[in-house]
DNA sequence: TAATTTGAGTTACGAGTCATAACGATAGCG
DNA sequence: CGCTATCGTTATGACTCGTAACTCAAATTA
């Protein structure tokens, strides 16, 4: 047994083992954006990459732990992009950061939708639950966060229903700012609602059926939050 | 070839297919409620009901249009239930039967979730689209559309944007009263993607992890729309 | 350097799925 | 009453996931 298995000083076969389960996802993200995580089997994968069907168990257990592990990646690329996206748009004001993060947030979506059905609907019992993936996704909700906080009054009323509360211990866990408010959360929450259900119908085609712009519409919503939050 | 092989006089023949096709239907409904619909195979099923596999190909021609069917009949039983929920509340004012619409909606959702995701989510690819199923919906939206209507004063600024042209065209589609207004239109149509968003997030089990209380949540968003309608 | 062990990848296999083909038997129909 | 259409069966093929047994190369150890 080697005494380097350290993350620090991987040994040479950690290092291709690495690699294999690296070029394994890629290629099942290829799969998954052709056509949707349904394609993506073991023996799919494996033709991909030209390797026969039982080796992938060596680095994924089933099918349903390569399709969790992507869904992990999946949350973090989503997450991070619209944090850096976030990070470079430190000189605008709280409301077009609002709007970049929400732009950010459905391009990503439309880039990728088959990752995004694979992230909050295909999974309907297959991976249990996340935790690493929720809070990759939350790297993405503190700058949504921060910028509503600067857009609502200081004076509004806080603290006082129940939900207050529990948007209050939610902050806490995600590790919000100190000197957050209720009503900055609960707008938080709601933005990534409203986005999420109107991108969620956006690719599964229900606009197109009723031949509106689901642009418009995400527009519409962005400027109801903004205004909300009395900016 | 029977003569009388119309809707109106069944034969015998026809009228034991249809029983045999709506048990069908019927067990699928139960695998769909118990465990997904993943689990509704054509075996499964068969098994349900005491049948071997191959004699459900005499019913449906394949696995993914017996869940197309499925498909078609929950659109048809959500929207029928907003629809009769609303009728029974026509003494209510718009205010209450907006929020009636809204709860009706939500329970449907939460008492049978496997259906609900089914719906606008697990069919990534399996069933292109059902008109059908789409015109059933708009069955539950025309009492929520008449609802907003009164809510909404008839002084705001109408038919001026490019979105409003778009609601417009949609609401003359599905059938709305004459008198509908774009603000109606936007407001409903908004109000089903954010109940939409919601629900699927609380299906997702998104809510759990963050422990907050999804009702609480839909209601702040219906009270929002009111607001918005200036109810 | 040489022996040993670790592990990656292979072929072979069993269980389960969808779907088709070919057969038998029941029951409706003229 | 006899015919035939329709149902349901068994048998089969291609595909899936996942396991078992085996080979071989490479890393580790002496």
């Amino acid at each position: 047994m080697s005494v380097n298995a350290t993350p620090e000083h991987p040994t040479r076969r950690e290092r291709l083992r690495q690699q294999t389960v690296d070029e394994i996802k890629q290629r099942a993200f290829e799969l998954v954006d052709a056509s949707g995580a349904h394609d993506v089997t073991i023996a799919s994968v494996g033709k991909a990459m030209g390797m026969t069907p039982p080796a992938l168990y060596r680095y994924f257990p089933s099918r349903e732990a390569l399709l969790a592990a992507l869904v992990v990646d999946a949350y973090a690329d989503l997450g991070s992009t619209v944090a850096t996206a976030a990070q470079n748009a430190t000189g605008q004001d709280a409301r077009g950061r609002v709007t970049l993060i929400a732009d950010t947030y459905r391009r990503w979506a439309l880039t990728y939708p088959r990752r995004y059905t694979m992230l909050f609907s295909d999974r309907s019992r297959d991976v249990p639950d996340s935790p690493d993936g929720i809070a990759r996704v939350n790297e993405g909700m503190l700058p949504l966060l921060t910028a509503l906080r600067e857009l609502t009054s200081p004076s509004s009323s806080d603290g006082a229903t129940p939900l207050d509360e529990e948007l209050l211990r939610w902050g806490q866990a995600i590790g919000a700012p100190a000197d957050i408010t209720p009503t900055a959360l609960r707008l938080a929450v709601l933005t990534w609602s409203r986005m999420h259900g109107l991108i969620s119908l956006e690719i599964a085609g229900a606009f197109d059926n009723m031949n509106m712009d689901a642009g418009l519409l995400m527009a519409t919503e962005i400027e109801s939050v903004v205004e909300s939050a009395g900016g």
